[in-house]
RNA sequence: GGGCGAUUAGCUCAGUUGGUUAGAGCGCCACGUUGACAUCGUGGAGGUCACAGAUUCGAAUUCUGUAUCGCCCA
């Protein structure tokens, strides 16, 4: 036995485990009717790159449920896939073409793209599956999926097409953020504000039919001059006395509070505002008045006429106190116009020129129009002062240009039930969200039934099965339907819609249910389009959890694995993932789609951000596996998982060269390479894309935080290795618990109380605990103790066998509550347990399974549980305790064996006694008095345990060292002093004695009681030290 | 601007319903290796529980306000 090595060997154990538990398919599952189904569906990672430890949090989460649930004998299925994740792997893919072969998506067409992408997503998904299968998360790996397969998309366009039958489906107008160089709407979070230095022009509209006394016409400013060509009002504030008497509250609020130098730069504002109300404010009255009145303004150089209205958008404080409508153009008079119901121009064509709206600007890029126009107003004298002026451009994160905001047709989905039915899934309890506050979140969203922009301008996904004819006439429109009909004749999966607009136009719509219906050859035929828009990526989501399970076929896997019983995800997708896949599994399949949602923190860097590709503080959690392995990886993280706080984790490369640690910083965490300061030597990082670069070792990134949890499998693996070692002769044999001495029922009682607080944290989700239960347990108890105290029982012959039937139990259970949470380290003990003790078990052994993945979970057996077993040995390991501060503060060598007396009453006394012996082990002290009687010794170090009612004596005789003991008494008094004088004042203090409860009372005074006997007896010890130095 | 959360030892975090001296891991100091483990063992030092009020006999814990940080939404 001697042969096992004094480490784990994670990496060349991990694989083979793997390997073996794929052989025998333990991470399947199968509709099985005698089981009850488990199941969990991952959130899928996105294909845009790697994991990092975010993804390594949620995944050993994930992980631990369904394992537990599998080895409580769930049919436990953990349903893997990858997302296609829409424009952010378009961009990564667009960039690299540019960067690489210098080439637009344009120039490859839609068909080059889209396999390009294809080729992409294969490489990551492979990457992911991969990084997922060494952090050994036990997916049904045969059932894997990605949102843009095939059965997902049939999923998708059976949900698009009943949506649409059901009028849920319509075509609006929406503000994007538009790439004019991608040509692509881009989301919010991938625009970047960039100040630039730019020019506020003011510019003059004239006034139609002014009356006199009116001005004859109003002065804007703009920072984007060329977009009045899409201007259909401007604005004046409805009530701007008001407005202005409310900044100056609070000016006036914020100077009180502020400091003297702060407020001398307040007072500057509140005089300018002063002067502001002296000089505008009658002004800006009477164009409210002329607003309120319907008076008309002229557009200039197009000529139309625009509507001068009242709306809270026009700050009266700032420059004219008058704004310029441009509702295509500008995400806040996009709201005004929706108030006041203008009409909307866009003025661009997708490429950032002008369009027909232009009028004789039309083909001008924007800066050649805001030329061009600027001269042209000057020329008719329309133009006033132009300033200097810094500006906040919103920027392409993806192709640094500026983002115009572009009002375009999008199809929307009409969020008003669906999102009713959602909010009273919640509400009502049958979907519970933990930790519960993320209720709220979801619920104030959803309320808001905001409908639902699902089209995007892209390449990459579901493509929207739509095809139109838009702008015809009424007969036309009329013939058109008429043709529909006989297409739709006799055959479902076909269905139209006909808008028809303000201008007199209609559009028809068609949607087909099918791909590869014959059918769209024939619209096609007919002068039908199909949209070339796809479906925003969250929509093929949305049906994940029954998609992947084959809806819209009723499929046995649908009947029997949903809805499914958990989703573990992280809180920045509730809004975007989880409430939509609530409503679609409503709507599609009937049904909630999982019974418990459990959100999980976050994991932030050093710097308490949170991880990110884009910001280059990512983790590589195989970097951490590589370094710390697995299992340590997993429980790391675990341990960490609390439901209030958010995981800080400060992390460092780690230089190949000379193992010195780096901090990454700000600074350094998306340089490609860095020179070690230890070494001098160079190392690439994840960032390196050049050759001179890649071709340097990798430094790893990992952190510290593991190190805890990579000793902890050191522990429990060398827990097992002095087992092991200690097995020979071992045979199975059936165990009287009855008849078992303290210890082992102590052992069992232990056991049954932590399997019962790690199955009921499980299954709360209550992840930190459960580490902390089983780490402590493990190291302090099971190692600390019981494996200390087995040492002598296993020489003796005659109590060996029992010894080592109660320590294969004892480990073979921890081994599978731990198994969850380090799967691999598990593993390899239960196959050395396995050839050592193949049948084992504490009161009747039996075989033990093949896997301790299989392994049936612990039952928590509650006659095993004994309170006064378990309170006796934290009594015993308390007095451990007492004998080993006395002896290091005398600096008693460890081999040394001391005498000790104990003094307790009778009752301590018959529970200690049987384990007199195993004093020797622990403190090395040899217990020659216990009970009432027993006294201090001539030279005697004595020690009081005041909450267990007993003094510890150390017999100094051979050992003393006076001035040591004479300093470790006085540092006791003046602590014990310390006490006795608090709990005195709270004992004096009227208040609490008649206000307390008699209880809490009683205990302060019986403990001032101890404090005070403790405080003479080692004033004593001290005096009698004292003299006896004197003496020598 | 609105909502949510956080603030406890040098660092990263626990702290159940208010009640003895506020805990852990890492780091630090001292001592210790002839067989499970130095990725170890034993002991020690280290905290005005962000700040200010309030409730209470008693507050890290409850309430109010302030500050700082983070996240989500506008």
């Amino acid at each position: 036995m001697n042969q096992i090595p004094d480490r784990f060997d994670h990496a060349t154990a991990a694989g083979q485990i793997t390997e073996a538990w794929e052989k025998a398919r333990c991470g399947h599952a199968e509709v099985n009717p005698d089981r009850k189904p488990f199941t969990i569906v991952i959130p899928p990672p996105n294909v845009t790159g790697a994991l990092h430890l975010g993804h390594g949090l949620n995944n050993t989460l994930q992980d631990i449920v369904i394992r537990t649930r599998r080895m409580q004998g769930y049919e436990a299925l953990w349903m893997p896939g990858t997302d296609h994740a829409g424009i952010a792997t378009q961009a990564v893919v667009e960039r690299r073409l540019k960067e690489q072969e210098n080439l637009s998506r344009h120039d490859i067409g839609r068909e080059g793209l889209v396999e390009r992408i294809w080729q992409w997503k294969d490489q990551y998904e492979k990457r992911i599956l991969g990084q997922l299968k060494r952090m050994g998360c036990s997916c049904d790996w045969e059932r894997t999926r990605f949102t843009l397969d095939e059965r997902c998309a049939t999923a998708v366009r059976a949900t698009f097409f009943d949506l649409f039958s059901k009028k849920l489906i319509y075509r609006g107008k929406r503000l994007v953020n538009w790439d004019t160089f991608l040509q692509t709407a881009v989301s919010n979070d991938e625009v970047e504000n960039v100040t630039k230095k730019g020019h506020f022009w003011h510019l003059y509209y004239p006034v139609i039919a002014a009356k006199p006394g009116e001005p004859d016409r109003v002065e804007i400013a703009t920072t984007r001059p060329e977009t009045m060509l899409g201007d259909t009002a401007v604005a004046v504030h409805p009530d701007p006395a008001a407005a202005l008497d409310k900044i100056e509250a609070e000016l006036r609020q914020k100077r009180a509070e502020a400091s003297e130098k702060d407020q001398a730069d307040i007072d500057s504002e509140l005089e300018k505002l002063a002067q502001r109300r002296e000089s505008m404010l009658p002004q800006l009255l009477q164009l409210r008045d002329m607003a309120l009145d319907g008076r008309k303004l002229m557009l200039p150089l197009v000529n139309r006429e625009i509507p001068l209205i009242a709306d809270e958008w026009a700050k009266p404080e700032f420059g004219s106190g008058c704004v310029k409508i441009t509702p295509a153009h500008d995400p806040n008079d996009y709201e005004v116009a929706l108030r006041a119901q203008l009409s909307m121009i866009n003025i661009l064509q997708p490429d950032g020129t002008l369009n027909r709206e232009g009028g004789q600007y039309e083909g001008m890029t924007i800066p050649a129009a805001r030329k061009a126009i600027v001269a042209d107003l000057d020329k008719i004298g329309l133009l006033g002062d132009v300033e200097d002026r810094d500006i906040e451009l919103p920027h392409s994160d993806r192709s640094k240009t500026p983002i115009e905001p572009y009002l375009a047709n999008q199809w929307f989905v009409a969020m008003d039930e669906l999102a009713q039915s959602a909010m009273d899934a919640v509400s009502s309890d049958k979907v519970e969200i933990f930790p519960e506050r993320y209720r709220k979140g979801y619920l104030d969203w959803l309320g808001e039934k905001r409908d639902w922009p699902v089209s995007r301008q892209l390449w990459w996904g579901h493509r929207i099965p739509i095809w139109s004819q838009t702008g015809l006439g009424e007969s036309d429109s009329q013939e058109i339907v008429q043709q529909l009909e006989s297409l739709t004749d006799g055959n479902g999966g076909l269905s139209h819609r006909v808008d028809s607009t303000e201008d007199g136009t209609h559009h028809v719509f068609v949607c087909l249910r099918d791909e590869d219906d014959p059918r769209e050859a024939k619209l096609e035929a007919i002068g039908f389009t199909r949209d070339p828009d796809v479906l925003d990526t969250w929509f093929s989501s949305a049906l994940w959890p029954h998609s992947t399970l084959g809806w819209p076929n009723q499929t046995k896997e649908l009947e029997y694995f949903y809805p499914t019983s958990a989703l573990i995800t992280s809180r920045d997708i509730i809004t975007l993932w989880v409430a939509r896949m609530v409503l679609m599994g409503l709507n599609n399949v009937g049904d909630i789609p999982f019974r418990q949602v459990f959100i999980h923190p976050k994991i932030l860097d050093g710097n308490g951000e949170t991880m990110s590709k884009s910001k280059g503080n990512g983790v590589d959690p195989i970097d951490v596996i590589d370094k710390f392995g697995p299992d340590a990886l997993r429980f790391g993280l675990a341990r960490l998982a609390t439901d209030t706080q958010d995981v800080r984790m400060p992390v460092q490369y780690e230089c190949p060269h000379c193992e010195k640690l780096i901090d990454q910083t700000k600074k350094n965490r998306a340089l490609p390479r860095i020179d070690c300061p230890g070494c001098g030597k160079a190392f690439s990082t994840q960032w390196a894309e050049t050759e001179a670069d890649k071709s340097l070792l990798r430094g790893l990134v990992v952190s510290e935080r593991f190190e805890t949890a990579r000793n902890f499998v050191n522990k429990l693996w060398n827990a097992a290795r002095f087992s092991l070692m200690n097995m020979d002769g071992y045979q199975p044999q059936s165990v009287d618990v009855s008849s078992l001495p303290l210890e082992d029922r102590w052992l069992l009682s232990r056991l049954a109380t932590v399997t019962k607080q790690v199955t009921e944290g499980v299954e709360h989700y209550r992840y930190a605990e459960v580490t902390r239960v089983l780490y402590d347990f493990a190291w302090d108890e099971f190692c600390s103790f019981y494996v200390e105290i087995a040492k002598p029982r296993l020489a003796d012959e005659q109590q060996r066998p029992i010894v080592q039937s109660m320590m294969a139990h004892g480990l073979d259970t921890l081994l599978r509550l731990l198994h969850p949470t380090m799967p691999f380290v598990t593993e390899a003990i239960w196959e050395g347990l396995a050839g050592a003790a193949p049948k084992r078990g504490v009161p009747e052994p039996v075989a033990a399974a093949d896997f301790a993945m299989i392994a049936p979970w612990p039952e928590s057996n509650q006659s095993d549980y004994n309170e006064s077993i378990e309170q006796q040995f934290a009594e015993f390991q308390e007095v451990v305790g007492a004998i080993r501060k006395i002896r290091a503060s005398q600096n008693i060598p460890p081999r040394e064996t001391v005498p000790v007396a104990i003094r307790c009453n009778p009752e301590a006394q018959s529970r200690l006694q049987p384990m007199k012996a195993y004093f020797a082990g622990l403190a090395g002290a040899d217990v020659i008095e216990l009970g009432p009687d027993a006294k201090a010794f001539e030279t005697d170090a004595p020690l009081a345990l005041t909450s267990i009612e007993m003094d510890v004596h150390v017999d100094l005789e051979k050992f003393i060292d006076v001035d040591a003991e004479l300093s470790r008494l006085e540092k006791l008094l003046s602590q014990l002093i310390k006490q006795i004088t608090g709990k005195q004042q709270k004992l004096g203090n009227d208040n609490f004695v008649s206000r307390a409860p008699a209880e809490v009372v009683d205990r302060e005074r019986e403990s001032l009681g101890d404090l005070q006997r403790q405080h003479e007896s080692v004033q004593g010890d001290i005096e009698r030290l004292r003299s006896k130095s004197k003496e020598s």
